[in-house]
DNA sequence: GAGCACTGC
């Protein structure tokens, strides 16, 4: 047998003397977890235990600061909020600012909005109608949301207002309305809520907002934040005067561990059964990094637990993490199970969770939090252009946001699987705003189109690294979104208005020249939606055990539903079904195909192992596309389908935004990346039957090996016919690829050469 | 022959 991995007890593995010597009378010879935590008892004195609380709270009613508040944002067009979870500023701030401004504008008949924003659409949405609820007015009235897709808060309500409004919408969505309205002058006060979260779109919106203050004195900016921030927030801001909104929040111990752990997974497992044993009743929130990680943590968990027998309370363990389809969410708020037998110890819930629980998803009833202090995060490498996602430390900020979903409803405790010295020393106070952790392409444009043109000078609270602003440029130079200049082009004018990369915009927009834009906006769709390949969980949670298979053949669900080998019979049918030899783009427009030639039926895409409610979201997003290409005169065109043509087309237009995704197979049968040079594999996910010498790729993976994904063949002729620029000979690192385009060029002149010679 | 932290337009 294998070696068995040692056990490493932490301190506050041992709560109780007299339940260890209970665990030891009764027996529990193959039960590991209670000898380890019997070895480890009698090892260490108790006072060694325990680190002590580390933060408490106040507690002071909002409502005392009113008046200070009114005066405060009378005097002053910014005002920075500081409060913790739970203060209520979120719903009772704008009603305050209701109070303080002065609504009208010059022309007595018109009323202005308030906006606020929220990170998430949920929150968006939830907030607006709580806020109604609580103003007793319809939703949509005095009260509405605005988030892609939908808009409750419509111009005819807004222009008929008697009274102000509060219209409540993500940060992407002002952005979004800055483009057309730069001013933001529907607006009389913008409230950026949650701006500790450092969205892309809020820092966006911070340099910008900065600049329209200058340019309209009448307009007032509440940027509310968690704490730790709020200096850095003040000096940002023009010095801003600071308030502080005290939190509701119930005490939260701290424990650290005296040593690091060597395997938080393992560690993060034995503390749940400690707590289990040894804690009075209350549920736990484990906090792990990914679906994979959470779904084998919840087995070990299961297992371990149904080891102690009747000597503890019974448990229900849920996984929680975004792909999982709402159904099975929803499984986080049924209550804990009851005792096995009348007067019987209480049940506890155990809820696994990614970072979705720490800011997204709230669970009430959690008692206890297990942090082992680890989360995926993005980063950026700007010499490669690759986004990737590393499981690294989380900040101070993120441990203190963990920790107080304890402390929701009633005092709470924290396990906090590291070190108070790790904490102080070696855990960074914020986690790298995302700007500076992302491709800014998008983002580049954006600016552009918001009349942004010195980027290098831009007011960014923190400035990317200018190596990633280069990169972004010089795509869209590549693009044709901006020009040498890095004015924005007509074509980049257009591509700023779709809610896509500049790649897939780019595609789009120039498909009806490829006599494709049907086709092009049906794939783009599709890869714009997260799940459209991955139908497992949701044809598990809505119809029964059938064998998870996604588009892509991946086996997603656990080995415990299903035999891995009927999962692969299965998704080799799916394969056989939809799959284009010529590449997973094509494979993705032919299940959109079949899903609309069979009207879009959900026992249809069941049969199919299918995700319906992807399906459904992907054509949402066509439709969105459709309208944008409609404002602009893009004509929706397809080429006849029998003609040879068909596929060519569309794999020239992909290849007109993709043309920087090219990969070349090498004599030695590895890929290597055009320019860049970096050796990467054909995701085992392709559903190609043969290595194509030349592919586009939508997605570049690092994982146990650099993948790239979602892949289509197509040929080295039109790199040079498509884009010429990018593939200029003169400015290329010496390769295989180099020599092979050197040929394609020849052959090219000389095709030119024979039918000028023919005239 | 591998596996998508979380958002957003």
């Amino acid at each position: 047998m294998g070696t068995e991995r040692k056990r490493k007890v932490s301190l506050f593995d041992v709560v109780d003397d007299s339940l260890a010597k209970k665990v030891k009378s009764n027996g529990g010879a193959n039960n590991s977890v209670a000898n380890a935590l019997i070895n480890r008892w009698n090892a260490r004195p108790y006072s060694q235990r325990y680190f002590d609380i580390l933060e408490k709270r106040k507690t002071l009613p909002v409502w005392h600061q009113k008046e200070e508040f009114l005066q405060v944002l009378k005097d002053n067009q910014t005002l920075i909020l500081v409060g913790e979870t739970g203060s209520g500023k979120t719903t009772q701030i704008p009603q305050f600012v209701l109070d303080a401004v002065e609504l009208e504008t010059p022309d007595k008949r018109k009323k202005m909005m308030i906006a606020c924003t929220q990170p998430r659409r949920v929150a968006a949405m939830s907030v607006s109608r709580r806020v109604a609820e609580e103003m007793d007015v319809t939703i949509g009235e005095e009260v509405g949301y605005s988030i892609r897709f939908e808009d409750c808060s419509s111009a005819r309500t807004v222009l008929n207002l008697t009274s102000g409004f509060h219209r409540y919408l993500t940060d992407g969505m002002l952005l979004r309305e800055a483009m057309t309205d730069p001013l933001l002058e529907r607006y009389k006060v913008i409230i950026l809520d949650e701006a500790h979260e450092r969205t892309l779109a809020t820092d966006v919106l911070f340099g910008l907002l900065k600049e329209v203050l200058k340019n309209r004195p009448d307009l007032k900016l509440v940027v509310m934040s968690a704490t730790l921030e709020a200096e850095k927030f003040q000096g940002y801001f023009f010095g801003a005067p600071l308030m502080k909104v005290p939190g509701r929040l119930h005490p939260v111990e701290i424990f650290y561990t005296q040593e690091p752990e060597r395997d938080y997974l393992e560690a993060g497992i034995r503390t749940v059964v400690q707590i289990h044993m040894c804690e009075p009743p209350g549920d736990i929130l484990v906090f792990l990094t990914g679906e994979e990680e959470i779904e084998d943590a919840c087995r070990k968990i299961t297992k371990e637990i149904s080891n102690l027998g009747d000597q503890v309370g019974p448990v229900k363990v849920v996984p929680l993490y975004s792909t999982l389809p709402p159904a099975m969410q929803q499984k986080i708020f049924e209550p804990p199970p009851p005792p096995l037998k009348e007067g019987g110890i209480p049940g506890r819930k155990i809820v696994v969770s990614t970072n979705i629980a720490e800011t997204s998803l709230t669970i009430d009833g959690i008692v206890y939090v297990i942090d082992p202090g680890f989360a995926k995060q993005k980063v950026y490498n700007p010499r490669v252009r690759v986004e990737s996602l590393l499981v690294s430390p989380i900040s101070k900020a993120s441990a203190h946001q963990r920790s107080g979903r304890a402390g929701r409803t009633q005092p709470g405790k924290c396990f906090r699987l590291y070190t108070e010295r790790s904490f102080n020393n070696d855990l960074q106070p914020q986690t790298y705003p995302e700007i500076l952790r992302s491709n800014l392409a998008n983002t580049v444009l954006t600016l552009k189109k918001l009349g942004i043109d010195d980027l290098v000078h831009f007011d960014f609270m923190d400035p990317p690294a200018p190596e990633t602003l280069m990169r972004a440029l010089e795509v869209l130079n590549y693009l044709g979104a901006l020009d040498d200049d890095g004015n924005l082009t007509k074509l980049g004018e257009i591509m700023s208005e779709f809610p896509l990369d500049p790649q897939m915009s780019k595609m789009l927009v120039v498909s009806p020249e490829f006599n494709c834009s049907n086709e092009i906006l049906s794939i783009s769709a599709m890869l714009s939606d997260e799940c459209v390949l991955l139908g497992c969980h949701q044809q598990l949670s809505s119809l029964g055990s059938m064998p998870p298979v996604g588009m892509h053949h991946r086996i997603l669900i656990p080995n415990c539903f299903v035999r891995p080998r009927e999962a692969q019979k299965a998704a080799d049918e799916a394969k056989a079904r939809f799959g284009h030899i010529d590449g997973d783009h094509l494979t993705l427009l032919n299940v959109y195909h079949a899903y609309k030639q069979n009207n879009e039926d959900p026992s249809w895409c069941y049969d199919n192992f299918v995700n319906h409610r992807a399906l459904k979201s992907a054509d949402n997003v066509r439709q969105q596309l459709v309208r944008i290409m409609a404002r602009f005169n893009l004509k929706q065109c397809s080429t006849d389908f029998n003609s040879r043509d068909y596929y060519v087309n569309i794999r020239k237009a992909m290849l007109a935004g993709y043309f920087m995704q090219v990969a070349h197979l090498e004599r030695t049968g590895h890929y290597l990346t055009v320019k860049d040079n970096q050796v990467v594999h054909l995701h085992p996910s392709n559903c190609l039957d043969h290595k194509p010498e030349w592919v586009i790729y939508n997605e570049y993976v690092l994982t146990s090996r650099n993948f790239i994904r979602t892949v289509t063949d197509i040929r080295g002729e039109w790199l040079v016919d498509v884009a010429p620029h990018y593939y200029d000979l003169s400015n290329f690192p010496q390769c295989e690829a180099k020599r092979v385009l050197e040929k394609l060029y020849k052959k090219r002149e000389k095709e030119k050469e024979e039918t000028r010679s023919r005239r």
